[in-house]
DNA sequence: ACTTTAGTCTACCGAACGGTCGGTAGCCAA
DNA sequence: TTGGCTACCGACCGTTCGGTAGACTAAAGT
């Protein structure tokens, strides 16, 4: 059992180990989810896991880390569009819009970053993902120089639209719960077209 | 000591540990914030705040009821409104712009509410949030009638909205720093322009 | 055949967790 | 003055927390 350690399902233990974590964090936030918890769903001891990763801090910035890297790859694919700038900035937010639906747990690890970090500077927020939050702003701005999107600035309109995605996409179950609505996925699509539409307005 | 049990500050006990776990509680989440570290912070032993509330649970339900009550209060003040739906919302919206600026902690108690509870069910939000949210969704259904705020279902135009206000609110300080703004009040009372603007179109 | 190495285990650690217990000081009405 | 009540306390409970030590297993390298 050497280099890629493969199990059962084909998946090495440390992979393994950040698909459970991912998700009882995404649940319970980081204090809420215990090793215990980690190991009882891995099917592991608690020493093996600590053997995979150092600590319980390190489990979960390798959780951040792939968040960053599946971010980067949607980032990447973003980067090859062409047009004006209000239609790639559509373009990065029905991108963005999927990305959310494909990745519900990322969506609400994502919000509870924010939150814990709310008054501390976080350091992942600030490296990793300001780069695309500045590409972001400045296709924005480019837009608004067009007339398009109001006249507010560009990181605030950025932060209040996907801070409207994140917080709906988070609630949809909720939501579903409170209008009636069975068909849940339906309900997200309607509002993706609706995102996507008050852009182009 | 009968009735109010008085303190120095003028403020009893149980309304001082309130006051402290409301701000533990926004600052950490449920699981993060200790019965040790609130009573360390109210300067009582945890055999005496456990002798006001029976748990922490209980302690939790107590911050909850009384924001509960706070917007109970605004909501109050917001039925004396007259004139059309667009306007009535539009007012609606602004009350509550003021009431995050006003009550920080409150904003990311009911995000990290709204995170927690995603999946399940949570008896707060339905019961005490859902008449407010079928009234809000209420008249922005007048107003799409009279041709504004577009088509989309009114409870996910509603939510959208309102994440949106809560993520930047939540968020402001991380804001101020990525964009380098120094004046934070400046740039939220920019943004309230914007939001009440954005319903305005 | 022998060593190394990665992965796993059981057993255990001190600290912190939420919560209970028995008791005390001060007040107020009977 | 005494009996009941409220606010408060230190000591303690069992459990769970994140993390460690050391032994065992099996495969890979030599």
């Amino acid at each position: 059992m050497a280099a890629p350690l493969a199990r059962d399902d084909g998946r090495s233990t440390p992979e393994r180990v950040l698909d459970v974590a991912e998700r009882l964090f995404a649940e319970r936030g980081f204090a809420g989810a215990s090793l215990a918890d980690i190991c009882r769903e891995v099917g592991i001891a608690k020493s093996s896991l600590l053997h995979h990763f150092p600590s319980k801090r390190r489990i979960y910035a390798g959780v951040l880390a792939r968040i960053a890297g599946d971010l980067e790859a949607m980032l990447a694919e973003a980067r090859q569009m062409e047009g004006e700038a209000p239609a790639r900035f559509r373009h990065m937010i029905a991108l963005h819009l999927n990305w959310t639906r494909r990745r519900p747990d990322y969506n609400r690890l994502m919000l509870r970053e924010l939150i814990d970090n709310a008054d501390r500077a976080s350091p992942v927020r600030h490296w990793v993902l300001k780069p695309v939050l500045d590409e972001l702003a400045g296709l924005i701005a480019e837009a608004q120089e067009q007339g398009a999107l109001g006249s507010v600035d560009p990181m605030l309109f950025l932060f209040h639209t996907v801070g409207g995605i994140a917080y709906v996409m988070a609630a949809r179950l909720t939501l579903a719960g409170i209008t009636g609505e069975s068909d849940i996925d339906a309900m997200v699509e309607r509002y993706c077209d609706f995102v996507i539409r008050s852009i182009d307005a």
